[in-house]
DNA sequence: CTTGGAAAGTCAATAACGCTGACTTATGCT
DNA sequence: AGCATAAGTCAGCGTTATTGACTTTCCAAG
């Protein structure tokens, strides 16, 4: 398990892509990539004191506007309280809408206001101007690859609300 | 910039892979996939009130023995107070050894006990059933686009430590 | 051989973010 | 009417990170 030998029983491919130390390059490529991945939008909320936590709530309400606030809780995974407590900075700040359920008065809907919309713009230009840098340099197989590997990563139900993000609700 | 076509002045390529749509969803499989990236040694840790700063240092003391403080430092990019802490528990539950630099008797190496070792490959196999699962699935060619863009996403200087480490010192 | 600076360690205070548990309010549905 | 659901809230806690200030130890250059 050790060893940096294949690991697995199969025949004569090269399984020399899932040795340990192949995989731990890998493990170690994703830790110093998602420190890249947040630093941009990190030093801009920095400046307005806000963290993480609120720019991944106005990434996934500007996804999916009207979103409810059950809807956001499993999309981020976090608790209520957690949630709330930065949901309502942001609507203290008059970042986000909260509007009652028009059908089922008991749910909110979550929108970006206009400001909210200007920071959601200038969180994910500087995240995606990394990106685009980095597709780029790789190219479109390399992109690909990507892609799928990270997806095979992720736990079902994250999987399940990723491709739902990604079809289209 | 956020009209959903390709960015950039190519010729007749096909750059579809770098429309402001593809690169969000990019940036919502870096999430999702980053969360499952750490559930699984997350899960152990928390069952000894450990957490991943401590995994972190395990990992790169493991991976680097012999490391000084500050090389860790820089590799970790967290300031000395709060590696600090992490290192005291470390030391203190006999899970790292410091021992005084043997050129320069200011410099503190760090070494994994046989204990630490023993916690180091409990958490990296399991981090690593998740990432052989997914590089299986995906595939060798998969596993190398997936090298690529995350190499390319990382800040210069933490893919400077990345190839540095890859390589060997 | 003194002095400046580097490496490490420490103390105190602060903050972001997450958690659990308990509870209320409003509403929908059977 | 009564149970369940969606949301919001209060209180308290823990981890991880921060900054600033300070000490000890030690190397190395003047």
């Amino acid at each position: 398990m050790s060893d940096g030998r294949p690991t697995g029983g199969y025949g004569g491919e090269s399984l020399l892509f899932l040795t340990d130390e192949q995989l731990r390059q890998g493990i170690e490529a994703m830790f110093f990539a998602y420190r890249g991945f947040t630093a941009d939008p990190d030093r801009i909320l920095a400046e307005i004191a806000y963290g993480r936590a609120h720019h991944r709530a106005i990434h996934f309400i500007n996804r999916a506007p009207g979103t409810t606030v059950n809807n956001l809780l499993s999309i981020l995974g976090v608790t209520k309280q957690s949630l709330n407590r930065v949901l309502r900075t942001l609507v203290g700040d008059g970042l986000v809408e909260s509007r009652v359920g028009p059908v089922d008065k008991r749910e909110r809907h979550l929108y970006l206001t206009d400001k909210g919309k200007a920071l959601e713009s200038t969180l994910s230009d500087a995240q995606r101007a990394r990106m685009r840098a980095a597709y780029r340099d790789a190219g479109p197989e390399a992109v690909a690859g990507f892609r799928q590997v990270l997806e095979a990563m992720m736990d079902p139900e994250m999987r399940r609300a990723y491709t739902r993000l990604r079809d289209g609700s």
